[in-house]
DNA sequence: CTGTATCCTCTTAGATACTG
DNA sequence: CAGTATCTAAGAGGATACAG
């Protein structure tokens, strides 16, 4: 517990190719980009800015703790802006910084593939279901 | 439990960009590719084919119950090869299917970009902590 | 409207022990 | 070696109520 050398210097350290290292920062920044919520937000995010509420009505599913606890994740890593608009009632833009945008367009082209190949992993796990030998 | 009809419907359509619904199989899909082992395991196995306990060794903080649900569900999905050589002891290979190798090369640019970027990110973090106004 | 706070449930995930 | 089974702890996540 008293040992801080040995961690310090290996949150410090960024090694590449290092992600296997459980205390490797960039773990802690491709969760939050590819979490559940994250990845959706990132999509509607990409197409325009979109307010809280209106977040909450397109990704389904999602509870307002996960939406707001996401949406904070992603802003204090830098990739999602808050403006708020000091109209009454009060309204909140979230769009994506420059960096976001790249996540968004990275996660996005993933996103896609994977839809594009859904179709043949359901054949697989249908194929599997079969009685096996 | 008894009415299928819907559900069979729900699964069984698969509308482009529709990762928002909550009932889009390809939700899953995405989830077991971006999830917390899976993107470290592509990587692995993108570089060479493993053995089991070469995972769990490689993979820094993987439990052997994590391990082998996360092969499972990836080889279910038809990214993972599962080759038993019937050697004593038992030898059990783990590799790549083709659509895993296109998987996984698309996680490892992912995951080599967030890497780039996680000093940025870290800036940003830093920066917050600051006392605010 | 945009959140925060509380409570509560359920899943995830780790440790350990055990089997073929 | 390559897992499975079981138990338990921690955290994710949802519902509701409330505040600014």
């Amino acid at each position: 517990m008293s040992s801080t050398s040995q961690v310090s210097r290996a949150t410090t350290k960024l090694n590449k190719g290092d992600l296997c290292n459980p205390s490797c920062p960039s773990r802690g920044v491709l969760e939050h980009v590819t979490s559940r919520w994250g990845v959706l937000i990132f999509i509607l995010l990409r197409q325009r800015t979109h307010r809280f509420s209106d977040l909450g009505r397109r990704v389904g599913g999602v509870s307002q703790k996960m939406l707001a606890q996401t949406l904070q994740n992603l802003e204090a890593d830098g990739f999602v802006t808050r403006t708020v608009h000091p109209t009454v009632p009060p309204q909140v833009e979230y769009g994506l910084t420059p960096i976001g945008l790249e996540a968004a367009t990275r996660v996005q082209q993933l996103a896609v593939w994977i839809e594009d190949i859904t179709p043949k992993v359901l054949q697989v796990r249908a194929k599997r279901v079969r009685t096996p030998s």
